[in-house]
DNA sequence: TTTCCAAACTGGTATATACCATTACATCCA
DNA sequence: TGGATGTAATGGTATATACCAGTTTGGAAA
C-alpha cells in the first residue's frame, strides 16, 4: 500500500484506485463526492477534493459539475508498443533479443534522474546501461535507473544480458509496472551512439524517456533511450474519451 | 486571449504561458513564487498556485519545493493521448498557431493512403496539405487526406487555414474522430521538408502518420505529418492493461 | 578565510469556509 | 397528464490561514 506516511490526499486517493482495480467500482459508476468521502475518511473537503484531481490526472475518473464523479471508462488502448519491455516486444515481432550490458552498479541518481523522480538529492539508484540487439544487430542503447528503495538486492538476482528486468521486478519484488509517461523526439547520433549502435553520426535516431509508475502510483524506474532512426517505428493506439464538444 | 469571465485562476495561467511564448520568460528562468504573484495579482495564494499547477500540467513550467517553479525547455509537447488537433495544441500552450494551405484539391488516394486505408484503386480523397505555424514559425508540414465519400463537398465549406478540420467534420458531416492507429519515426529533413520548415537538410525530424477512424469504426483520414525535431517532443501516457501476466 | 547555523524564502500539505452554476429529483399546480 | 417550480446535492472557484520540509543566503563564529 501507499507508504504511512504518504500525504493523506494520495493515501485517499490510492485506496480509492485500489477500489477500481479490483472492480468493486465499475466503469461508469458514480463514487462517492467528495463531501463524503471528506467526512467518512475525517478530512477536509479540499483534501478529499485533491485526491480526486490525482484519480482524475490518471485518467482513472472523470468529475461532471453537478452529477457527480464516476469512474472512467477503461479504454486504454494506449498499448504504446511499449509499456511491454524490449524483451517481451522483441519476442512479439518473431525477432531474437539480447543485450549487452555496458553500465550495472548503484549510485546516486543524476541530476535529470531526480528531477524526473522527484527525488531527495543524493537518492541511490541501479543504473543499467545495455545496447540493445535484435537478431544480434544493435538497435537500441538503454539507460535505465530503478530506485533501490523499490527493489533492494536487484542486481544480485538475474543477468539481465538475458533476464527481463520488468519480469524480474515483478516477480520478486511485486513491483509492477502499471502507468507511465513517455516521451519521444528525434535526434540525430552523436560520436558515442553512432559507434555503438553502427551508425554514422548525423544519423536519424529515435529518442525516448519513460518514467514509469508502479500500481499505486510511485514511479520507480526512468528510462532513457536511443533507437536506430532506420530500425524504429514506434506505435500508438488512441481512443478519444469523449467530452469534446464546443 | 483569455474569456473575462474566465476564472481567475486561468487568466493567472494564460497571461503567464503568454510571457513564455512570447520568450519574455525564458527557458530555465524562474517564475514569480506563489506568494509573489498572488500579491501582484491581487488573490490568494491557493488561486495562485491553481494557476501553476495548469501551467505544469500543460507541461510548461515544472515547481521544485525549496526553490521555486521554472519554465521549462521550449518544446511542443504533443499530447498523443488525446485525438485533439493542433490548433487546440497549441491554445494551450498560449502559441498563436495557423496555417498555410499548400494543397487543396481532389484527387485519387496516392499509393501509400490506399494500402493504410485499404481503397480501392482509384477512390477519390481531398487532399490538404498545409504548413504549420506556432508564433508564425513553421513548425510542421502535414498532409491530410480525407475520403470524399465520407464528407463530400468538404473543401467548399470552410477555410482550413483558420478553421478546424475535425471540428468542421464533426459539424457537418457527423464524422467523428474516435480512434486513431498513430506512428512516429525519426528522420532527416530532405531538401524539401527543410525548405518549408526553415531547417537545413539532415536536421533531425518527427515523422508521424495517423490513420484515423470515426465512431463507426470506419476509417476517413490518413495523415503524413513532418516535424520539426528540434521544436517537437511527443508525449503519451500509457496504462498497462492488466492482463498481461508473462 | 572558512565553517556553520539561523533566518528567509520556496513549494507542499491541510483545514475551514463561502458562494456559484449545473444537475437531478420530488413536488405542486393547472 | 404535463409543465413549472423549488430544493438538495454536486463539482468548481476563491479566500484566509497554518504549518511543514526543503533550499538559499548571509552573517556570526571559529
Amino acid at each position: 500500500m501507499t507508504g504511512e506516511d504518504a500525504p493523506q490526499y494520495l493515501q485517499i486517493a490510492d485506496s480509492l484506485a485500489a477500489e477500481i482495480a479490483a472492480g468493486r467500482l465499475k466503469a461508469g459508476q458514480k463514487i462517492a463526492s467528495e463531501r463524503a468521502i471528506a467526512e467518512d475518511v475525517g478530512v477536509s473537503r479540499m483534501t478529499a477534493r485533491h485526491a480526486i484531481r490525482v484519480l482524475t490526472e490518471r485518467g482513472l475518473v472523470e468529475a461532471r459539475a453537478g452529477q457527480g464523479t464516476f469512474v472512467g471508462a477503461r479504454v486504454i488502448e494506449q498499448k504504446l508498443n511499449s509499456l511491454t519491455g524490449f524483451t517481451e516486444q522483441m519476442a512479439l515481432l518473431g525477432r531474437k533479443s539480447s543485450s549487452i550490458i555496458v553500465t550495472c552498479d548503484r549510485r546516486a541518481a543524476d541530476a535529470e534522474c531526480q528531477r524526473a523522480m522527484k527525488l531527495a538529492p543524493g537518492e541511490q539508484v541501479y543504473r543499467l546501461e545495455r545496447i540493445r540487439l535484435a537478431d544480434n544487430a544493435p538497435v537500441a542503447r538503454e539507460t535505465t535507473e530503478v530506485l533501490v528503495s523499490a527493489a533492494p538486492g536487484l542486481l544480485d538476482l538475474a543477468d539481465f544480458g538475458r533476464e527481463s528486468l520488468y519480469r524480474t521486478l515483478t516477480e520478486h519484488f511485486g513491483v509492477r509496472p502499471t502507468t507511465a509517461s513517455q516521451t519521444l523526439a528525434a535526434g540525430i547520433a552523436d560520436e558515442t551512439n553512432a559507434r555503438v549502435l553502427s551508425l554514422r553520426p548525423g544519423d536519424p535516431v529515435l529518442k525516448l524517456t519513460r518514467l514509469t509508475f508502479d500500481d499505486r502510483g510511485a514511479p520507480f524506474e526512468y528510462v532513457r533511450s536511443v533507437y536506430r532512426g532506420d530500425a524504429f517505428v514506434m506505435k500508438v493506439n488512441l481512443t478519444v474519451s469523449e467530452e469534446n464538444a464546443p
